[in-house]
DNA sequence: TATTGTTATACTCTATAACTATA
DNA sequence: TATAGTTATAGAGTATAACAATA
């Protein structure tokens, strides 16, 4: 099957590379029972303690309405503290419980395994290279003239 | 809100670039009513007449019994036809209708315009340079060792 | 036996509107 | 009024199992 020009644009190659990097990151942390939003919402909030849901979702370009059920989920697994804010009773403060901590350790230690595939695949000089890339790509104006 | 680690992951910068390419994306084609995978197995049908549906739907990732409904979309709207095979009775041959060759050609050049965005944002070395970096990152080994 | 296309089903991710309680 | 969190809902995308017709 000829695939020209499709394998000439971006989109289609941000897709097919996604699609790879994803299924060997979950593959890699099969074990932990996290998937990569999970694991995100995991080390944004060890990196920001007593950050609200708010902060975390926006941070990640989450809906705020689609966080409820992930950080309840989270909750449940005690991973994850809700604890309500004295200076605005609307906000919950996030942190991680001891255990969330534990897991999280774990997950970045098998996140860097995934990350060392990558090097090992581009080398570090390009890893680093295709970073710069990727962050200048998400600069793209959201409302193009024309 | 600090996002380091995160924002050294190739996973996570990927997401990212992939979520504004793709909205650049389907703001450019908007008025044509393509999403990019429809888009996709237009462009394919075109580069490969007389492909069966099992052809483009593995070319493109996409499991056969996913692809029933797109390929159905498509046929409604008269922009692909489907021919049954006369040396196997199982498959359908597919071709685009000269509605779909007209829609196909004013999407490739709306998609040379998105293309154009993200080259004014790189430069064309660097867009090169950055669809070979994702090409090699779509040959990850699936099931790696440990 | 294996393959093509199909149906049914389920799960994830995402988007929106409307509500509540607070501010 | 505006904001934080919530509920409900709907649309995509994706994964699997099972089936009929055909090879």
């Amino acid at each position: 099957m000829k695939l020209t020009p499709l394998d000439g644009f971006v989109g289609y190659a941000l897709r097919r590379a996604q699609s790879v990097i994803f299924a060997d990151f979950n593959h890699t942390l099969a074990g932990l029972n996290l998937r990569p939003g999970q694991f995100a919402v995991l080390l944004l909030i060890d990196q920001n303690p007593g950050a609200s849901q708010s902060n975390v979702s926006a941070a990640l370009g989450i809906q705020k309405a689609n966080f409820v059920a992930t950080i309840a989920d989270l909750e449940n697994r005690q991973l994850v503290r809700r604890r309500k804010s004295d200076s605005d009773a609307r906000t919950y403060l996030l942190s991680l419980t001891a255990g969330g901590r534990e897991l999280l350790r774990r997950a970045v230690e098998l996140q860097s395994l995934h990350e060392s595939r990558i090097t090992a695949l581009l080398g570090e000089d390009e890893r680093l290279r295709l970073l710069d890339l990727l962050e200048r790509l998400a600069r793209l104006p959201c409302n193009p003239s024309k």
